[in-house]
DNA sequence: CACAAGTTTCAGTCTTGACTGAAACAACCG
DNA sequence: CGGTTGTTTCAGTCAAGACTGAAACTTGTG
Protein backbone atom coordinates (compact mmCIF):
# COMPACT_ATOMS: atom_id res chain seq x y z
CA UNK A 1 0.00 0.00 0.00
CA UNK A 2 1.23 3.66 -0.92
CA UNK A 3 0.67 5.72 1.69
CA UNK A 4 -0.13 9.51 0.72
CA UNK A 5 1.85 12.16 1.17
CA UNK A 6 0.54 13.81 4.28
CA UNK A 7 -0.02 10.37 6.30
CA UNK A 8 3.62 9.51 4.69
CA UNK A 9 4.77 12.41 6.35
CA UNK A 10 3.16 12.01 9.66
CA UNK A 11 4.45 7.95 10.02
CA UNK A 12 8.43 9.22 9.38
CA UNK A 13 8.03 12.17 11.43
CA UNK A 14 6.71 9.84 14.31
CA UNK A 15 9.24 7.76 13.61
CA UNK A 16 12.01 9.96 14.31
CA UNK A 17 10.72 11.28 17.90
CA UNK A 18 9.98 7.51 18.59
CA UNK A 19 13.54 7.35 18.49
CA UNK A 20 14.08 10.59 21.13
CA UNK A 21 11.62 8.22 23.29
CA UNK A 22 12.44 4.98 24.34
CA UNK A 23 11.06 3.58 21.26
CA UNK A 24 12.61 2.41 18.00
CA UNK A 25 12.03 3.72 14.70
CA UNK A 26 10.26 0.73 13.07
CA UNK A 27 8.33 0.54 16.52
CA UNK A 28 6.90 3.88 16.35
CA UNK A 29 6.29 3.65 12.53
CA UNK A 30 4.68 1.14 12.42
CA UNK A 31 2.26 2.55 15.38
CA UNK A 32 2.00 5.33 13.27
CA UNK A 33 0.62 3.87 10.00
CA UNK A 34 -2.32 1.58 12.10
CA UNK A 35 -3.16 4.78 13.73
CA UNK A 36 -3.56 6.89 10.50
CA UNK A 37 -4.68 4.32 8.39
CA UNK A 38 -7.26 3.69 11.33
CA UNK A 39 -8.36 -0.36 10.19
CA UNK A 40 -6.67 -3.64 10.76
CA UNK A 41 -3.50 -4.40 8.97
CA UNK A 42 -1.56 -7.75 8.83
CA UNK A 43 2.11 -7.95 8.84
CA UNK A 44 2.98 -8.22 4.84
CA UNK A 45 0.70 -5.19 4.20
CA UNK A 46 2.53 -3.18 6.56
CA UNK A 47 6.10 -4.74 5.53
CA UNK A 48 5.73 -3.86 2.37
CA UNK A 49 4.23 -0.29 3.16
CA UNK A 50 7.14 0.46 5.18
CA UNK A 51 9.60 -1.42 3.60
CA UNK A 52 11.52 -3.20 6.28
CA UNK A 53 12.41 -6.70 6.88
CA UNK A 54 9.56 -9.30 7.44
CA UNK A 55 10.80 -10.42 10.36
CA UNK A 56 11.59 -6.59 11.65
CA UNK A 57 7.69 -5.94 11.73
CA UNK A 58 7.05 -9.31 13.72
CA UNK A 59 9.16 -8.19 16.47
CA UNK A 60 7.98 -4.58 16.46
CA UNK A 61 4.63 -6.15 16.44
CA UNK A 62 5.50 -8.39 19.84
CA UNK A 63 7.00 -5.54 20.85
CA UNK A 64 3.79 -3.24 20.38
CA UNK A 65 1.85 -5.91 21.69
CA UNK A 66 3.77 -5.51 25.10
CA UNK A 67 3.24 -1.69 25.48
CA UNK A 68 -0.44 -2.48 24.80
CA UNK A 69 -0.66 -0.38 21.88
CA UNK A 70 -2.17 -2.67 19.36
CA UNK A 71 -4.35 -5.81 19.68
CA UNK A 72 -4.51 -8.32 16.98
CA UNK A 73 -8.56 -8.79 15.44
CA UNK A 74 -9.33 -11.77 13.50
CA UNK A 75 -10.67 -10.76 9.75
CA UNK A 76 -13.74 -13.37 8.32
CA UNK A 77 -11.77 -15.53 6.24
CA UNK A 78 -7.96 -14.64 6.50
CA UNK A 79 -6.21 -16.68 8.42
CA UNK A 80 -3.57 -14.23 8.76
CA UNK A 81 -3.17 -12.10 11.78
CA UNK A 82 -4.11 -8.13 11.65
CA UNK A 83 -3.68 -5.55 14.07
CA UNK A 84 -5.28 -2.73 15.10
CA UNK A 85 -4.75 0.58 17.56
CA UNK A 86 -7.18 2.79 19.29
CA UNK A 87 -7.97 5.69 16.89
CA UNK A 88 -8.97 7.75 20.25
CA UNK A 89 -5.86 9.73 21.17
CA UNK A 90 -6.85 10.27 24.59
CA UNK A 91 -7.02 6.31 24.96
CA UNK A 92 -3.91 6.39 23.44
CA UNK A 93 -2.43 9.04 25.46
CA UNK A 94 -3.25 7.12 28.52
CA UNK A 95 -1.81 3.66 27.97
CA UNK A 96 1.53 5.49 26.90
CA UNK A 97 1.46 7.54 30.08
CA UNK A 98 0.84 4.03 32.05
CA UNK A 99 3.46 2.00 30.45
CA UNK A 100 6.25 4.59 30.45
CA UNK A 101 5.38 5.28 34.26
CA UNK A 102 5.94 1.42 34.83
CA UNK A 103 8.97 1.20 32.77
CA UNK A 104 10.81 4.70 33.75
CA UNK A 105 9.38 5.88 37.29
CA UNK A 106 8.47 2.46 39.16
CA UNK A 107 11.99 0.74 38.81
CA UNK A 108 13.34 3.99 40.19
CA UNK A 109 11.55 4.70 43.17
CA UNK A 110 12.08 0.74 44.01
CA UNK A 111 16.00 1.86 43.54
CA UNK A 112 15.32 4.64 46.05
CA UNK A 113 13.81 3.62 48.30
CA UNK A 114 16.45 0.71 49.03
CA UNK A 115 18.73 3.09 49.06
CA UNK A 116 17.19 4.92 52.22
CA UNK A 117 16.60 0.95 54.04
CA UNK A 118 20.17 0.16 53.18
CA UNK A 119 22.73 0.31 56.05
CA UNK A 120 24.48 2.42 54.10
CA UNK A 121 22.47 5.07 54.19
CA UNK A 122 23.81 6.68 57.46
CA UNK A 123 27.18 6.91 56.15
CA UNK A 124 26.07 9.73 53.58
CA UNK A 125 26.16 13.17 55.15
CA UNK A 126 22.39 14.58 56.21
CA UNK A 127 22.26 16.49 53.10
CA UNK A 128 22.61 14.00 50.89
CA UNK A 129 20.20 12.06 52.57
CA UNK A 130 17.85 15.01 52.41
CA UNK A 131 17.86 14.83 48.77
CA UNK A 132 17.43 11.18 48.26
CA UNK A 133 14.32 11.50 50.50
CA UNK A 134 12.98 15.00 48.74
CA UNK A 135 13.51 12.84 44.96
CA UNK A 136 11.52 9.87 46.40
CA UNK A 137 9.15 11.68 47.53
CA UNK A 138 8.43 13.90 44.39
CA UNK A 139 8.56 10.54 41.90
CA UNK A 140 6.04 8.88 44.46
CA UNK A 141 4.04 12.20 44.32
CA UNK A 142 3.80 12.18 40.29
CA UNK A 143 3.76 8.29 39.85
CA UNK A 144 0.37 8.13 42.80
CA UNK A 145 -1.16 11.76 40.62
CA UNK A 146 -0.61 10.21 37.49
CA UNK A 147 -2.20 6.70 38.62
CA UNK A 148 -5.35 8.90 39.48
CA UNK A 149 -5.53 10.74 36.35
CA UNK A 150 -5.00 8.22 33.90
CA UNK A 151 -8.16 6.57 35.93
CA UNK A 152 -10.03 9.91 34.80
CA UNK A 153 -12.96 9.35 31.62
CA UNK A 154 -11.02 11.21 28.64
CA UNK A 155 -13.93 14.15 28.53
CA UNK A 156 -13.05 14.87 32.16
CA UNK A 157 -9.37 14.62 31.42
CA UNK A 158 -9.66 17.22 28.41
CA UNK A 159 -11.68 19.50 31.00
CA UNK A 160 -9.19 18.89 34.05
CA UNK A 161 -5.79 19.93 31.25
CA UNK A 162 -8.05 22.92 30.18
CA UNK A 163 -8.69 24.30 33.25
CA UNK A 164 -5.01 24.16 33.30
CA UNK A 165 -3.04 26.49 36.30
CA UNK A 166 -6.73 27.51 37.71
CA UNK A 167 -6.63 24.48 39.82
CA UNK A 168 -3.94 26.68 41.93
CA UNK A 169 -7.22 28.81 43.39
CA UNK A 170 -8.43 25.75 44.41
CA UNK A 171 -5.99 24.55 47.02
CA UNK A 172 -5.85 27.92 48.06
CA UNK A 173 -9.04 27.88 48.65
CA UNK A 174 -10.36 30.52 46.44
CA UNK A 175 -13.61 30.14 44.75
CA UNK A 176 -13.48 29.31 40.96
CA UNK A 177 -16.33 29.48 38.61
CA UNK A 178 -16.87 26.08 36.54
CA UNK A 179 -17.37 27.79 33.76
CA UNK A 180 -13.51 28.36 33.15
CA UNK A 181 -13.42 24.83 32.94
CA UNK A 182 -15.01 25.11 30.08
CA UNK B 1 36.90 11.86 45.09
CA UNK B 2 35.61 7.84 46.09
CA UNK B 3 31.97 8.21 46.15
CA UNK B 4 30.08 6.43 49.33
CA UNK B 5 28.16 3.51 48.62
CA UNK B 6 24.64 4.89 48.23
CA UNK B 7 25.60 7.95 46.21
CA UNK B 8 27.71 5.50 43.44
CA UNK B 9 24.57 3.06 43.40
CA UNK B 10 22.27 7.03 42.82
CA UNK B 11 24.52 7.86 40.56
CA UNK B 12 24.58 4.45 38.23
CA UNK B 13 21.07 3.94 38.61
CA UNK B 14 20.66 7.26 37.09
CA UNK B 15 22.69 6.95 34.55
CA UNK B 16 21.34 3.70 33.06
CA UNK B 17 17.77 5.48 33.53
CA UNK B 18 19.11 8.61 31.33
CA UNK B 19 19.94 6.35 28.39
CA UNK B 20 16.04 5.35 28.96
CA UNK B 21 15.48 8.73 28.13
CA UNK B 22 16.70 10.82 25.72
CA UNK B 23 19.95 11.77 27.98
CA UNK B 24 23.10 9.83 27.29
CA UNK B 25 24.68 7.72 30.71
CA UNK B 26 27.88 10.14 31.14
CA UNK B 27 25.14 13.50 31.00
CA UNK B 28 22.98 12.07 33.57
CA UNK B 29 25.86 10.46 35.57
CA UNK B 30 27.46 13.91 35.84
CA UNK B 31 24.41 15.60 36.75
CA UNK B 32 23.81 12.62 39.33
CA UNK B 33 26.79 13.32 40.62
CA UNK B 34 26.42 17.04 41.05
CA UNK B 35 23.05 16.44 42.73
CA UNK B 36 24.10 13.91 45.38
CA UNK B 37 27.22 15.58 46.14
CA UNK B 38 25.69 19.10 46.48
CA UNK B 39 28.83 21.63 46.31
CA UNK B 40 30.23 22.67 43.12
CA UNK B 41 32.74 20.51 40.93
CA UNK B 42 35.40 21.19 38.51
CA UNK B 43 36.06 18.88 35.69
CA UNK B 44 38.77 16.90 36.77
CA UNK B 45 37.30 16.40 39.74
CA UNK B 46 34.32 14.87 37.91
CA UNK B 47 36.32 12.82 35.43
CA UNK B 48 38.50 10.83 38.07
CA UNK B 49 35.15 10.14 39.99
CA UNK B 50 33.39 8.83 36.97
CA UNK B 51 36.37 7.11 35.48
CA UNK B 52 35.71 8.94 32.16
CA UNK B 53 37.48 10.86 29.76
CA UNK B 54 38.10 14.18 30.25
CA UNK B 55 37.21 14.88 26.91
CA UNK B 56 33.90 13.38 27.54
CA UNK B 57 32.72 15.39 31.00
CA UNK B 58 33.49 18.35 29.01
CA UNK B 59 30.96 17.61 26.22
CA UNK B 60 28.67 16.48 28.82
CA UNK B 61 28.67 19.81 30.90
CA UNK B 62 28.21 21.30 27.95
CA UNK B 63 24.84 19.56 26.88
CA UNK B 64 24.20 19.97 30.40
CA UNK B 65 24.24 23.45 30.18
CA UNK B 66 22.11 23.50 27.07
CA UNK B 67 19.42 21.95 29.09
CA UNK B 68 19.91 24.70 31.49
CA UNK B 69 20.64 21.93 34.48
CA UNK B 70 23.77 23.08 35.35
CA UNK B 71 25.71 26.74 35.80
CA UNK B 72 29.47 27.46 36.19
CA UNK B 73 30.39 29.17 39.89
CA UNK B 74 33.59 31.07 40.04
CA UNK B 75 35.41 29.69 43.26
CA UNK B 76 38.20 32.34 44.60
CA UNK B 77 41.26 31.75 44.52
CA UNK B 78 40.48 28.69 41.71
CA UNK B 79 40.75 29.89 37.87
CA UNK B 80 39.23 26.60 36.86
CA UNK B 81 35.10 26.43 35.91
CA UNK B 82 33.21 24.92 38.89
CA UNK B 83 29.57 23.63 38.38
CA UNK B 84 26.85 23.32 40.35
CA UNK B 85 23.09 21.56 40.02
CA UNK B 86 20.32 23.20 41.86
CA UNK B 87 19.45 21.05 44.41
CA UNK B 88 16.50 21.54 44.92
CA UNK B 89 13.96 18.64 43.49
CA UNK B 90 11.18 20.60 42.04
CA UNK B 91 13.03 22.80 40.33
CA UNK B 92 14.89 20.55 38.53
CA UNK B 93 12.04 18.27 37.61
CA UNK B 94 10.27 22.28 36.43
CA UNK B 95 13.34 22.41 34.49
CA UNK B 96 13.29 19.33 32.92
CA UNK B 97 9.52 19.58 31.88
CA UNK B 98 10.44 22.95 30.07
CA UNK B 99 13.39 20.79 28.37
CA UNK B 100 11.58 18.28 27.20
CA UNK B 101 8.63 20.20 25.87
CA UNK B 102 10.67 22.18 23.57
CA UNK B 103 12.29 19.28 22.54
CA UNK B 104 9.46 16.54 21.87
CA UNK B 105 7.00 18.45 21.76
CA UNK B 106 6.88 21.42 20.31
CA UNK B 107 8.63 20.18 16.72
CA UNK B 108 5.77 17.44 16.35
CA UNK B 109 3.18 20.11 17.02
CA UNK B 110 4.64 22.19 14.05
CA UNK B 111 4.81 19.10 11.73
CA UNK B 112 0.83 18.60 12.86
CA UNK B 113 -0.38 21.94 11.87
CA UNK B 114 2.00 22.07 8.79
CA UNK B 115 0.18 18.74 7.70
CA UNK B 116 -3.00 20.02 8.07
CA UNK B 117 -1.91 23.51 6.39
CA UNK B 118 -0.58 21.74 3.31
CA UNK B 119 -2.64 21.08 0.17
CA UNK B 120 -2.23 17.57 0.45
CA UNK B 121 -4.51 17.14 3.26
CA UNK B 122 -7.49 16.97 1.13
CA UNK B 123 -6.18 13.86 -0.84
CA UNK B 124 -6.40 12.10 2.74
CA UNK B 125 -10.08 10.31 3.70
CA UNK B 126 -12.06 12.55 6.45
CA UNK B 127 -11.41 9.86 9.41
CA UNK B 128 -7.37 10.62 8.74
CA UNK B 129 -8.28 14.39 8.96
CA UNK B 130 -9.80 14.05 11.40
CA UNK B 131 -7.03 11.95 13.68
CA UNK B 132 -4.61 14.25 12.93
CA UNK B 133 -6.60 17.50 14.07
CA UNK B 134 -7.47 15.25 17.47
CA UNK B 135 -3.62 14.28 18.03
CA UNK B 136 -2.58 18.24 17.48
CA UNK B 137 -5.75 19.35 19.74
CA UNK B 138 -4.52 17.00 21.79
CA UNK B 139 -0.37 17.76 22.27
CA UNK B 140 -1.49 21.75 22.00
CA UNK B 141 -3.68 21.41 25.17
CA UNK B 142 -0.83 19.16 26.86
CA UNK B 143 1.58 21.85 26.04
CA UNK B 144 -0.27 24.72 26.99
CA UNK B 145 -0.87 22.87 30.46
CA UNK B 146 2.20 22.09 31.06
CA UNK B 147 3.79 25.70 30.10
CA UNK B 148 0.93 27.01 33.12
CA UNK B 149 1.85 24.06 35.79
CA UNK B 150 6.08 24.60 35.36
CA UNK B 151 4.84 28.68 36.65
CA UNK B 152 3.74 27.18 39.83
CA UNK B 153 5.53 27.47 43.00
CA UNK B 154 6.73 24.26 44.02
CA UNK B 155 5.06 24.67 47.43
CA UNK B 156 1.64 25.27 45.01
CA UNK B 157 2.40 22.59 42.07
CA UNK B 158 2.98 19.79 44.89
CA UNK B 159 -0.51 20.89 46.44
CA UNK B 160 -2.05 20.71 43.01
CA UNK B 161 -0.25 17.11 42.42
CA UNK B 162 -1.62 15.64 45.95
CA UNK B 163 -5.12 17.11 45.12
CA UNK B 164 -5.11 14.64 42.23
CA UNK B 165 -7.81 13.07 40.42
CA UNK B 166 -10.17 14.90 43.22
CA UNK B 167 -9.70 18.51 40.88
CA UNK B 168 -12.80 16.18 38.48
CA UNK B 169 -15.38 16.97 41.58
CA UNK B 170 -14.66 20.85 40.54
CA UNK B 171 -15.17 20.32 36.50
CA UNK B 172 -17.99 18.64 37.71
CA UNK B 173 -18.90 21.39 39.33
CA UNK B 174 -19.37 19.84 42.98
CA UNK B 175 -17.90 21.52 46.72
CA UNK B 176 -14.60 19.80 46.95
CA UNK B 177 -12.47 20.47 50.98
CA UNK B 178 -9.79 22.21 50.50
CA UNK B 179 -8.61 20.32 53.50
CA UNK B 180 -8.07 17.28 50.72
CA UNK B 181 -5.24 18.63 49.24
CA UNK B 182 -3.34 18.89 52.36
C1' DC C 1 56.74 37.17 25.30
C1' DA C 2 57.46 32.45 27.03
C1' DC C 3 55.41 29.38 29.84
C1' DA C 4 52.00 27.08 32.56
C1' DA C 5 47.35 25.87 33.49
C1' DG C 6 43.00 25.01 31.84
C1' DT C 7 39.59 23.99 28.13
C1' DT C 8 37.82 22.47 23.65
C1' DT C 9 37.91 20.06 19.44
C1' DC C 10 38.25 16.18 16.56
C1' DA C 11 39.53 11.97 14.07
C1' DG C 12 39.29 7.47 15.05
C1' DT C 13 37.64 3.37 17.94
C1' DC C 14 34.36 0.87 20.27
C1' DT C 15 29.67 -0.45 21.88
C1' DT C 16 25.00 -0.96 21.49
C1' DG C 17 21.19 -2.34 19.53
C1' DA C 18 18.35 -2.04 15.20
C1' DC C 19 17.75 -4.57 11.15
C1' DT C 20 18.18 -8.31 7.68
C1' DG C 21 17.51 -12.82 5.42
C1' DA C 22 17.36 -17.39 5.88
C1' DA C 23 15.99 -21.19 8.31
C1' DA C 24 13.04 -23.35 11.70
C1' DC C 25 8.65 -23.79 13.32
C1' DA C 26 3.45 -24.04 13.53
C1' DA C 27 -1.15 -24.35 11.82
C1' DC C 28 -4.22 -25.64 8.56
C1' DC C 29 -6.16 -28.21 4.47
C1' DG C 30 -6.93 -31.57 0.88
C1' DC D 1 0.57 -37.25 5.64
C1' DG D 2 2.57 -33.88 2.32
C1' DG D 3 2.15 -29.48 0.90
C1' DT D 4 0.90 -24.71 1.51
C1' DT D 5 0.59 -20.60 4.08
C1' DG D 6 1.77 -17.90 7.76
C1' DT D 7 4.83 -16.76 11.94
C1' DT D 8 8.94 -16.66 14.84
C1' DT D 9 13.66 -17.10 15.85
C1' DC D 10 18.40 -16.23 15.34
C1' DA D 11 23.14 -15.52 13.82
C1' DG D 12 25.31 -12.12 11.42
C1' DT D 13 25.65 -7.28 9.48
C1' DC D 14 25.29 -2.53 9.78
C1' DA D 15 24.65 2.22 11.51
C1' DA D 16 24.42 5.60 15.08
C1' DG D 17 26.44 7.71 18.35
C1' DA D 18 29.07 7.42 22.83
C1' DC D 19 33.67 7.62 24.22
C1' DT D 20 38.77 8.12 23.98
C1' DG D 21 43.33 10.39 23.67
C1' DA D 22 46.00 13.52 21.58
C1' DA D 23 46.47 17.83 19.62
C1' DA D 24 44.96 22.57 19.20
C1' DC D 25 43.52 26.37 21.31
C1' DT D 26 42.77 29.97 25.02
C1' DT D 27 43.75 32.45 29.03
C1' DG D 28 46.31 34.10 32.66
C1' DT D 29 51.07 34.99 34.87
C1' DG D 30 55.96 36.15 35.80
Amino acid sequence: MELKPVAKRFVLHWGEMGSTWGVNRTVAQIHALLFITGRPMNADEITETLDVARSNVSMSLKELSNWNLIRSVPLMGDRRDHYETTTDVWELFRTVVRERKSREFDPTIEVLRDCLKSGDIASEDKAAQMRIKETLALMEALSAWASEMIRLEPATMMKVIKLGAKVQHLVHGKQVSVKAAE
